[in-house]
RNA sequence: GCGCUCGUAGCUCAAUGGAUAGAGCACUUGACUACGGAUCAAGCGGUUGGGAGUUCGACUCUCUCCGAGCGCGCCA
């Protein structure tokens, strides 16, 4: 680990444990609480609850952590200050040092995760036969941001993606596709006009007794395996996926056909799980239908609120399909974690279902289950994004905007760059743009959708910190010096700007780490703009190519450094960073 | 009605129980014969929805009230 803070934060724990002696026992060890600090590089801040703990005097007890000593070499300056803080300044060749040993690790400073963890992450899931629309961008954006994160602490990371491609709809969904013609639907469906496939055969269902009827007849010869019917399904599974993949591809995300876990694939684990749920004695029958009853939660009346398993006319329902999806990643894939990346509104439906399965026994402890939530997007009247004409705004069709926004932007701001870099560049700037901005907030939170803001290239946005990356690329073009040759230079903190950027690119460990606490992207997206913000200000203040040596290669080295931490961190997220833009 | 989530500057958002609650936008004022001004610096702007509690210390934890969104049995 490279943050200085965690340094300090190892070398003082047994300090602390010392000091507190056996007057703490029984309690948990205590903790040096060291944190980033405005009146110094560091604060320490332990002594006071230790102090409260044992019944000393905080001051006297900070003190006593100066006087251990054990920060010689990695301080240059401690200070009791206030009711029991200890503020910190890092000795600078401490830093240096640090800096060094990153600079020569490809992985920046960031340790492998100490134990490799089998994590399925469950994310994106469009319906087959429908648009993508906004709705999904934030699940397939967060969820690749966090599988990035997880692959690059070295877990083994399994994608799922969700797809609905099984259910009533399919019914009127491949008798419409036999009404069409397949090769007319095909050609449709590989323009992307899901919704309109999707709503003719919706239209024709309402209309039609007729329709109807074929529909519910093919419903059944689906579920029964019919094998004409299997091919039909197949190919409307098969030209909607290529479309999704066409989206996925424009958005930048790593998921493939290799990733798909649909609905139709938990189909035939259903009944085995439900038997096996049969056989916990927890499965009641209440009106009809096979229910349990996970304690704590409620109906409108009061009373205890089911999940229900089997309906009364003896369909599985979808918490029949989750709890298969459950038992599966756990036993067949081992995952030790399973994250659902999956709207807040379904909170209460995970809920009970991981209840129902921690009461069954199959999701013990420390296998779990966490529902990463996340909020709406919203359109600038506050309301569920929608287009004008009401509907829901189809996401190719977003990002297309996207790109396009960026495109003359780009053009107007650096008119010499020539057509065909722009066009790769407005890519990466405009996906880049939607990705920030979507990641860049609690997750939890809705969001407003805002144009102007997210490509403002001014202020906390992707444009911004790419822009930043590009700065250091054209110093080095400029110089006419390969990136790569610097990297083994000595860097050496003078102004307090390149520490201040120093300490900042020490502590992506760290920020790594508090983003997957909490599965929360925007803190990784606060880190990377704190450096960005760090950067201009050493732009501003420190000259690179007119200063003298062996200054200036230092602050080669540390600009380089300097992209190539921008680049991971913003990889992480599943932004591109342009070498110009 | 019950449950979950949210409420922070005019707007959009931050803040692993730590000192004086921070950014961006907007507004005001400065800085280009230095590496990309798509920038930087400074100013303005707050009873963190109200109240109570826990704590040496609360935006953060607990309770309560107000407001908003979502969910609450045979769709997924």
């Amino acid at each position: 680990m490279s943050d200085p803070l965690a340094t300090l934060s190892a070398l003082l724990s047994p300090v602390f444990t010392e000091l507190a002696g056996d007057r703490a026992e029984g309690g948990a060890a205590p903790d040096p609480t060291v944190r980033p600090s405005d009146r110094a590089d560091a604060q320490i801040n332990g002594a006071l609850p230790l102090a409260k703990r044992i019944g000393t005097n905080p001051r006297e007890l900070a003190q006593a952590v100066v006087d251990s000593g054990v920060l010689a070499g990695v301080a240059s300056e401690l200070e009791v200050a206030g009711p029991g803080f200890v503020n910190v300044t890092f000795a600078s060749s401490f830093l240096e040092a640090q800096l060094a040993a990153i600079a020569a690790d490809d992985r920046l400073g960031v340790p492998e995760a100490p134990q490799r963890l089998n994590v399925v992450v469950d994310y994106s899931a469009p319906n087959v036969a429908k648009e993508m629309h906004v709705g999904h961008l934030r699940s397939t954006v967060i969820g690749d941001a966090l599988v990035r994160m997880l692959s690059f602490l070295g877990h083994h990371v399994i994608r799922e993606n969700h797809i609905g491609d099984w259910g009533r709809p399919f019914g009127m969904l491949i008798e419409h596709l036999l009404d069409l013609g397949e090769d007319i639907a095909a050609e449709g469906l590989s323009q992307g006009d899901l919704d309109g496939f999707y709503k003719a055969a919706n239209a024709k269902f309402t209309e039609s007794e007729e329709f109807q009827e074929r529909a519910r007849d093919r419903v059944v010869l689906l579920q029964n395996g019919d094998e004409e019917t299997l091919v039909l399904w197949r190919r409307l599974v098969e030209m909607s996926n290529s479309y999704f993949d066409r989206v996925y591809r424009k958005l930048g995300v790593l998921l493939t056909d290799e990733d798909l876990a649909g609905e139709s694939r938990y189909q035939p684990l259903m009944e085995g799980a439900y038997e096996r749920l049969e056989g916990t004695e927890l499965l009641v029958e209440d009106d009809g239908a096979m229910v349990v009853f996970p304690p704590g939660f409620t109906n409108r009346d009061g009373d205890p609120l089911p999940l229900i398993f089997r309906s009364r006319t003896g369909a599985f329902m979808y918490a029949t399909s989750d709890l298969a999806c459950v038992i599966d990643r756990a036993e067949r894939l081992d995952a030790d974690l399973m994250l659902y990346v999956v709207g807040s509104p379904q909170a209460q439906h995970l809920q009970m279902v991981f209840e129902v399965c921690k009461m069954a026994g199959w999701l013990v402890e420390p296998r779990q289950a966490i529902h990463v939530a996340f909020g709406n997007v919203l359109g600038d009247d506050r309301k569920m994004m929608r287009s004008r004409a009401g509907e829901s705004v189809k996401l190719i069709e977003l990002l297309d905007e996207a790109i396009e926004r960026a495109g003359d932007a780009i053009a107007e701001k650096n008119p010499e760059i020539d057509a065909q870099d722009r066009e790769a560049v407005a890519a990466m700037v405009g996906i880049g743009a939607v990705k920030y901005s979507d990641l860049s907030t609690d997750r939890i939170k809705d969001y407003v959708f805002d144009w102007d803001r997210m490509l403002a290239f001014e202020g906390n946005t992707g444009p911004y910190l790419q822009y930043a990356h590009a700065r250091i690329c054209s110093i080095f073009r400029r110089a006419g010096t390969d990136r790569a040759s610097v990297r083994a230079t000595a860097i050496e903190l003078a102004a307090p700007q390149e520490r201040a950027l120093a300490m900042r690119l020490l502590a992506l460990p760290t920020a790594l780490d508090v983003t997957l606490e909490s599965y929360s992207p925007h803190k990784l997206c606060t880190y990377v703009y704190d450096l960005a913000v760090d950067f201009s200000a050493f732009y501003e203040n420190c000259p690179v190519l007119k200063a003298d040596e062996p200054t200036r290669s230092s602050r080669l080295a540390l600009a380089d450094l300097t992209a190539r931490v921008l680049a991971q961190a913003l990889d992480l997220l599943g932004i591109e960073a342009p070498e110009q833009m």
